[in-house]
RNA sequence: GUGCCCAUAGCUUAGUGGUAAAGCUCCAGUCUGUGGAUCUGGCUACGAGAGUUCGAUCCUCUCUGGGCACC
């Protein structure tokens, strides 16, 4: 019996012969899921700014949490005490957590430094080789900054102040909150993820740097795999399997051999559980920081490879032309934080492309932020208005804006969906795509 | 009324006989398994007039405005 049942129902190669993408549907216990869908982001069980109703306006069917983020707060033996993610924060719709391995990236190898889940410019160009991540100034700097100012700073002790450093059996993390230390195996984050009691939970896993040499990516991938291992065993040794399903995450970085591999060995890997049944993951997360050139070939790489009746899930990844191709190259998933943290910070998706709300030109405009858009903040409130709250840095600006763009990136990703129905996703795409990105 | 002090960007302040710097604000950009953060650019100023000087935001005088003290 699985936690969840995944199924297809159109493939996109019936009018194109060689697509990947597909329609289909996930079941849990809280609800259907109808994919492609665009999954929110709620880091510490509230998708920030929003609440359950608001957000269940906005057309949204799954919240993903962060398993580190609320391992530290608020814990999660309170969460489970709760009766898990759902019913401690109010939304009784489907979930996921993330296991934290994201975390072990953007609090290490790429701490202080210019990367994150997408690296600038020419990226991995050239990288293939060597691109060490050396210690700069600019790191130790940054480093001092979120250290709480230190002095005597040098780039040697800097390694010993990041909050999170991998080894092989895990890692070792530094409360953002209090500086405290918590070290996360994969069976500790499976453990948290059991507690927060999510209905698709996450394997623990290594996001490496695109600028990271071929022999890094090698060993971290083999540990990455390994991990992954750990996860399934210890994930089908507790009865939560019967109720949370488990994704494999893929790495493998720039490297075609590498992410084809890792691919093959998650989808081949199996273990047996206490009752003698063989057991493999209900799911694939596709994970790993990309330059953006390079994001369409891994996805494709490993996407002709994974078995076609288990959900894949694009970690991090939100912008509308990036949504276009990983769902032509049968993505199902994708959770991204863009339009609550572009929300935030008064930037908002229109048909013609992102606008920063709070531009003077926009202070006397009666209109909606998006013309023709349907969410609660476009039916109610004009752009003056919303430019009016960011202004004045009023609370409800950042919240009507977050409503916008959930709604935005959920309906983009919900008539791409659609189109995939109609047999017309091409179409589709060129058509959004022609006014999105035209200057 | 008399004496003293002060006047530099929207605000608070640096500074110099060779036309000016910073913080905040403002304007714009950035944001992809969270970061209400950050970062990157940009606009804007020597209160007015006269004098000394090759040259004055700086020195002198007058005016205007503000502050303090005394009567």
């Amino acid at each position: 019996m699985n936690a969840i049942k995944f199924d297809i129902v159109k493939k996109m190669s019936d009018e194109a012969p060689g697509s990947l993408g597909r329609a289909g549907v996930i079941s849990t216990a809280h609800g259907n899921i109808q994919t492609p869908a665009f999954v929110t982001v709620g880091t510490k069980a509230t998708v920030k700014g929003i609440t359950p109703e608001m957000l269940k306006e906005t057309g949204a069917q799954v919240m993903l949490a962060n398993t580190y983020h609320l391992y530290l707060q608020p814990g999660d033996e309170l969460i489970h005490k709760a009766g898990g993610l759902g019913r401690f924060s109010g939304w009784n719709g489907p979930t996921m957590t993330d296991s934290g391995g994201f975390q072990a990236f953007s609090l290490g190898a790429a701490f202080g430094k210019d990367l994150g889940k997408l690296v600038k410019g020419e990226g991995g160009k050239g990288a293939a080789g060597e691109m060490p991540l050396s210690e700069t100034t600019e790191t130790a700097k940054a480093m001092k900054a979120k250290a709480g100012g230190r002095d005597s700073l040098n780039a040697q002790d800097g390694a010993a102040l990041k909050p999170a450093q991998v080894d092989e059996n895990g890692v070792m993390f530094r409360s953002v909150i209090d500086g405290s230390a918590h070290y996360f195996s994969p069976e500790k984050s499976i453990a948290i993820q059991h507690n927060i009691g999510a209905d698709m939970i996450f394997a623990f896993d290594e996001c490496t740097s695109p600028t990271e040499s071929l022999s890094y990516q090698r060993q971290s991938l083999d540990r990455t795999h390994r991990w992954a291992k750990q996860c399934l065993q210890y994930h089908h040794s507790k009865d939560n399997a019967e109720r949370q399903a488990l994704f494999g995450v893929l790495q493998g970085g720039r490297f075609e051999d590498l992410r084809k591999e890792s691919a093959e060995k998650l989808a081949a890997m199996r273990i047996t559980d206490r009752n003698g049944v063989e057991q493999g993951f209900d799911g694939f997360g596709i994970g790993g920081s990309f330059a953006k050139e390079d994001m369409s070939s891994a996805v494709a790489w490993v996407n002709s490879v994974l078995p076609e009746e288990k959900p894949r899930h694009l970690l991090g990844i939100g912008e509308p032309e990036d949504l276009f191709m990983a769902v032509e190259q049968g993505c199902d998933l994708f959770d991204c934080v863009l339009p609550t943290r572009n929300g935030r910070t008064g930037t908002v998706f229109t048909k013609y492309g992102k606008v920063n709300i709070g531009n003077t030109k926009y202070r006397d405009d009666l209109g909606p932020i998006d013309e023709g858009c349907e969410c609660y903040a476009c039916k109610n409130y004009s752009r003056a208005y919303v430019a009016h709250l960011f202004h004045a840095k009023e609370m409800l600006a950042g919240t009507l804006a977050s409503i916008h763009n959930l709604h935005f990136l959920i309906k983009l990703v919900d008539n791409m969906r659609q189109a995939i129905l109609d047999g017309n996703f091409a179409e589709y795409k060129k058509n959004f795509l022609g006014l999105y990105l035209k200057d």
